[in-house]
RNA sequence: GGUCGCGUAGCUCAGUUGGAUAGAGCAUCUGCCUUCUAAGCAGACGGUCACAGGUUCGAAUCCUGUCGCGAUCACCA
């Protein structure tokens, strides 16, 4: 049992005993170093409930907590703080009722939990993925890990947008200049030979703009009547119309974006689990608004749009279909939500990892599917994050003023490769073991710099200022994984035997290092609550932080006895379980040499 | 202008049910590799927690207002 739990019982019988009162629940915290104490409860918070001194009330539970409870052995009361002294046999066999187990902190899922869907990712499919969709990417599938080793079923999937007048922009582009170009004879990846064509769209619109205005035409009309952006929306149409030639455009220019975001995913390690498309479901929401209509969610206006009023709710008014009867984006969304509890019923709520440009969208999404009365619509979360800017400002594929996924990811590895090289550990590694373990310490470095924030936070990424190996990083993480593999090379510790209290002596490193382990199951439950591997993150890094203060301060295979060679090599396989374990939640791996 | 989010050390960030003297990393400076990997350890320096009020025994945390930054308020997605 928890020592938390099993304190909480003990101090509300102390307090019931002591002072005839009853507490309902029990403060706790980490003891400060300067005092002695394994854990300190906070007296404060009782005061509502037993009246007097904090200070004579801290010594009173103190006192019976030693009577009555084998793990507690002393305390000390400071102000309204009782620091306890835990018993090191308690640490001994917390520790070792959780070293054999192989995926510590983790719960199994649970069938009648509803399963949860995630989606990420979902990009357009006219440009290639930049460091705002990594973010997203790795965001998402994260929380999607962490979700599951909270004893959740998982679903990861994306809507990709493949259809609209974006993805007809660089089909116009790369008709009028390609050349019939593919990424075979150019060698390009699929998404980046296409992506060019949007830029190139881009360039021409904007000259055709200057031309108009040249002769005469004001801003706004120029920017409508440029004759390369009428040609793009007459191109939508004839796809929304199923014009053989133009769909057969848009499969191929999508096939070629397709293959290249494989990769990029691939890099990444990122995957789904179902994919859903734009195309296939953009008019799935319709029949959903006639419901609506007639059970009065939605209105009908004059010129025949339909619109929700949520300005009761204190939001405005939405319009949920075109007078033409055609969908928007919110239709859309509808439809697709619903879609997927029809498609997967075992989900009970969704996660969609989108950026914060889109929280009012999200906020009405929700809002109007609870009105339609479905009531999976009360577990539905926006996952919202932060834009990633550069210090010039907004990353913007038109103008080619976007740090590429695939670039970003190669120069980590070769940043990894130049460190390494430098510090020379790897003699006996082969070229390929080596470019391998320069991938893993390369998007180690990236994952980890990028979710160690806190979701909602923008981040501005300066890439003059390259991201740090050194600190609180991910390479620093890998780098006492793999030290602790190195130890585990050289000892033949049988890591099964159980050492008892009394066969140990608990150092004050190694006393440290448990607290720190018991900390991690409910980091993974709070990190699922809060859809936040920022949490993980700081959660791994101080482990770390007390492994590697263990590691250069006490000796482990030249320890002075058996046993504690013993207890310190097992100590220090959970510690590097715990790190692979919690990496994997961030999706990064981990070196056994580096 | 309305709404939402953010503002903590020179820089990047922790600090979640309100709790002790606000913590890390980078940068700067000091020590530590004939002993398990120095991508490390030990330490120093660095703060009006944007500002002003309020609630409370106690506020970086909750409330109100002000300022700054960002997003959003399309029959775009």
């Amino acid at each position: 049992m928890n020592l938390q739990d099993i304190l909480t019982t003990q101090i509300k019988s102390a307090v019931k005993s002591n002072f005839n009162a009853d507490l309902e629940s029990v403060e706790f915290q980490a003891t400060r170093k300067e005092f002695p104490g394994d854990i300190t409860v906070v007296v404060f918070s009782m005061l509502r409930v037993v009246k007097g001194n904090p200070v004579q009330i801290g010594e009173s539970i103190g006192n019976y907590l030693v009577e009555n409870v084998n793990e507690v052995e002393g305390f000390n009361v400071v102000k309204g703080f009782l620091n306890l002294e835990i018993s090191a046999s308690y640490f001994v066999d917390f520790f070792n009722a959780i070293k054999d187990k192989t995926t510590y902190g983790f719960e199994d899922a649970i069938a009648e939990n509803d399963a949860v869907m995630v989606e990420y990712s979902s990009p357009n499919t006219n440009k290639p993925l930049h460091l705002g969709h990594i973010r997203n990417n790795l965001l998402g599938y994260s929380v999607a890990e962490i979700l599951k080793a909270s004893g959740k079923k998982v679903y990861k999937t994306q809507i990709i947008n493949d259809r609209g007048i974006h993805i007809c922009k660089s089909m116009l582009a790369w008709q009028k200049f390609g050349n019939n170009e593919t990424p075979e004879t150019t060698g390009l990846k699929g998404d980046k030979l296409v992506g060019n064509y949007y830029v190139k769209f881009d360039q021409e619109y904007k000259k055709e703009i200057e031309n108009l205005k040249a002769s005469g035409k004001t801003e706004d009309e120029a920017k409508k009547e440029a004759p390369i952006l009428v040609e793009a929306q007459e191109m939508l149409k004839k796809w929304e119309a199923g014009d053989e030639d133009v769909v057969a455009l848009w499969s191929k220019m999508n096939g070629w974006v397709y293959d290249g975001f494989e990769v990029t995913y691939n890099n990444l390690g990122v995957d789904f689990d179902k994919l859903y498309y734009e195309s296939e479901t953009y008019l799935l929401g319709k029949e959903f608004v006639s419901e609506g209509l007639k059970s009065g969610v939605f209105y009908k206006r004059e010129d025949g749009s339909v619109w929700c009023d949520l300005t009761d709710d204190g939001l405005d008014e939405k319009i949920v279909l075109r007078a033409d009867g055609t969908a928007v984006y919110m239709t859309q969304d509808i439809g697709t939500a619903i879609q997927r509890i029809k498609d997967f019923p075992d989900v009970g709520g969704m996660v969609y990892t989108v950026g914060n440009e889109q929280d009012y969208h999200f906020q009405v999404l929700f809002l109007i599917l609870k009105k339609l009365g479905f009531d999976w619509a009360k577990n539905l979360y926006h996952l919202s994050y932060g834009m990633v800017d550069l210090p010039s400002g907004k990353m913007k594929s038109r103008e080619g003023t976007v740090v590429d996924a695939d670039d970003l990811i190669a120069d980590m590895a070769t940043t990894a490769k130049t460190i390494s090289e430098e510090l020379g550990k790897l003699d006996g590694y082969s070229k390929e073991e080596k470019e391998e373990l320069y991938k893993t310490i390369g998007l180690g470095a990236l994952k980890y710099y990028i979710l160690k924030v806190d979701p909602k936070k923008r981040i501005l990424f300066d890439p003059k200022e390259s991201i740090d190996f050194q600190g609180n990083t991910g390479p620093f993480i890998q780098y006492t994984y793999a030290r602790i593999q190195s130890i585990l090379r050289k000892s033949d510790i049988d890591t099964s035997v159980k050492l008892d209290a009394n066969e140990v002596e608990l150092h004050e490193k190694e006393r440290e290092l448990i607290k720190q382990l018991q900390l991690f199951p409910d980091t993974v439950q709070q990190a699922a609550a809060q859809h936040s591997p920022a949490l993980i993150a700081n959660y791994t890094y101080d482990l770390v932080k007390a492994f590697n203060s263990f590691y250069q301060n006490v000796s482990i295979l030249g320890a002075d006895t058996k046993n504690e060679i013993i207890f310190r090599v097992q100590l220090s396989n959970t510690v590097a379980k715990t790190i692979k374990n919690a990496f994997s939640l961030l999706g990064i791996n981990v070196p056994e040499r580096m």
